[in-house]
DNA sequence: ATTTTGACGACGT
DNA sequence: GACGTCGCCAAAA
């Protein structure tokens, strides 16, 4: 909005859209980061991510994986594949460490909030 | 206070 | 198309 909300308003949007992301879904990093008018600014997000441990509320941050579909965060959960479990427990088929018809449960937040 | 890294992605070569 | 570099901003060392 205003200039001077530079980046604690980037981090709420992003737990924000983060809660938002339907069940048995995922999205990108970048896809969020776009939503929020900062494609760049991708790193960001995960790292905010990063911080919903210690925020008050839950943020399914287990549904959030990088633009290949690829469970890079899996490593920050408790664990060593609590991410992938928690998505399977969705419905969501993980291959390799990759989820599985990626582009099929793919929810982009650009076009689903848009509506 | 400065430097380095980090749940990524886009762009350049 | 594979590989390298830059950018984004914040937190930890």
């Amino acid at each position: 909005m205003n200039q001077n909300s530079s980046s604690p308003n980037f981090f709420e949007q992003v737990y924000e859209v983060t809660r938002l992301i339907p069940y048995g879904r995922v999205t990108s990093y970048g896809a969020i980061a776009r939503y929020l008018g900062s494609t760049q600014s991708s790193r960001m997000v995960g790292w905010a991510l990063n911080s919903t441990k210690t925020l008050p509320s839950w943020v399914p941050a287990h549904r959030v994986v990088n633009r290949q579909g690829l469970l890079t965060g899996k490593i920050h959960f408790p664990g060593s594949n609590t991410m992938q479990e928690l998505l399977e427990s969705e419905g969501v088929v993980i291959e390799d460490n990759r989820v599985k018809d990626f582009e099929k449960i793919f929810w982009d937040p650009q076009v689903a909030l848009s509506l």
